[in-house]
DNA sequence: CTGTGGGA
DNA sequence: TCCCACAGG
């Protein structure tokens, strides 16, 4: 799952304000959602579903993360991941085995009735299909959001678009974005909160990392992030046994990149890898436009289709001004 | 993850 | 008023 450069990065992250936030934004889709899958859920590991068995868990986490942005004056565009490069499908391939590993404990799990590891494999299991890829579409269309398909990986996207001063900022979880040249990468964008992370509670906040900061800090180029990246593995190569980030960037500034592998892994090339976070496929033909929330298309929606409660829907839109009988702007021509 | 309601 | 535990679909 992305790319272990965090003991890099640690001396690089601020928190940011909301406040500092406000403008464009390019979220990473699949991330958001994959973040909600696991996330929301009950203690059993059941995910929210509308009566008919659809799982709305990501709708719900999508509806409450917009109107937050929107309150804050900040226009997210979605981008969701397009074709995966060819070099990936390893990776790919262990995390289909992995969840469908995971999948089996979870049905062992609840028979038996051990909910805490069934929660546990539930979270392992989850996938992002494109069901649910379709629906979140369907969601943040009725919320006036963009949406944009990737060619490539979504972040690639992201960072391509950030870069030609389309969106402000990248908003993912996963590191990869500096990889891709994302200049400004900004993480836990989600109201403030005590949260227990593994037994401890603690307060996430919104965090930001400047690649330019980054890359000045440690002294390298982007081109060299990348080796390091590769060197300690990335989500199209599983990196060399026993390096880690530090390692890594001693590795690089003494321009043994090449030679590394070459002595540790000569069965592979990451010359095709590093060109790939070079200069990834990407679309360059979109174009971004936000309109009014539906208030009727929002609520007909999640209520009328997927069960969500009509009073807390009309409450949370309200909050964006979006009140409960209001007209929407189509409906006046 | 996030909003909410009830208890301190 | 703040905090926490719980429900949401």
């Amino acid at each position: 799952m992305g790319v272990a450069i965090r003991d890099l990065i640690s001396d690089y992250k601020t928190s940011v304000d909301w406040a500092d936030l406000r403008g464009t934004a390019a979220v990473d889709g699949n991330n958001a959602l994959y973040q909600f899958l696991t996330t929301i859920r009950q203690p059993d590991g059941t995910p929210l579903m509308d009566r008919e068995g659809r799982v709305t868990s990501h709708l719900s986490g999508i509806f409450f993360r917009i109107t937050t942005f929107l309150e804050n004056n900040i226009k997210p565009v979605f981008i969701f991941d397009g074709a995966p490069p060819e070099f990936k499908s390893e990776t790919l391939e262990q995390r289909r085995e992995r969840k469908a590993v995971a999948e089996t404990a979870y049905r062992q799990a609840v028979e038996v009735g051990d909910t805490v590891s069934a929660f546990r494999h539930a979270r392992a299991a989850t996938r992002v299909d494109e069901t649910i890829i379709a629906g979140t579409k369907e969601l943040l269309g009725y919320m006036g959001i963009p949406c944009i398909d990737a060619m490539s990986e979504g972040e690639a996207q992201a960072a391509y678009m950030a870069m030609n001063g389309d969106v402000r900022y990248s908003i993912s979880q996963d590191y990869d974005s500096l990889l891709f040249g994302a200049p400004r990468l900004v993480r836990n964008l989600t109201v403030s909160r005590k949260r227990k992370v593994r037994g401890r509670v603690i307060t996430v906040n919104p965090e930001e990392i400047l690649l330019s900061d980054l890359l000045d800090g440690k002294g390298i180029t982007r081109e060299e992030l990348i080796e390091i990246g590769i060197l300690v593995g990335t989500d199209f190569n599983s990196g060399v046994k026993g390096v880690g980030a530090k390692t890594a960037l001693k590795i690089v500034k003494s321009g043994k990149f090449y030679e590394t592998f070459e002595e540790n892994e000569p069965e592979f090339d990451p010359a095709p890898v590093k060109e790939f976070f070079l200069n990834p496929p990407v679309s360059k033909g979109y174009s971004l436009s936000w309109s009014h929330v539906d208030r009727e298309g929002v609520v007909s929606y999640l209520c009328g289709r997927h069960d969500f409660s009509e009073d807390r829907v009309n409450s949370v839109l309200e909050r964006i001004g979006v009140k409960s009988g209001q007209k929407t702007l189509d409906s006046w021509f």
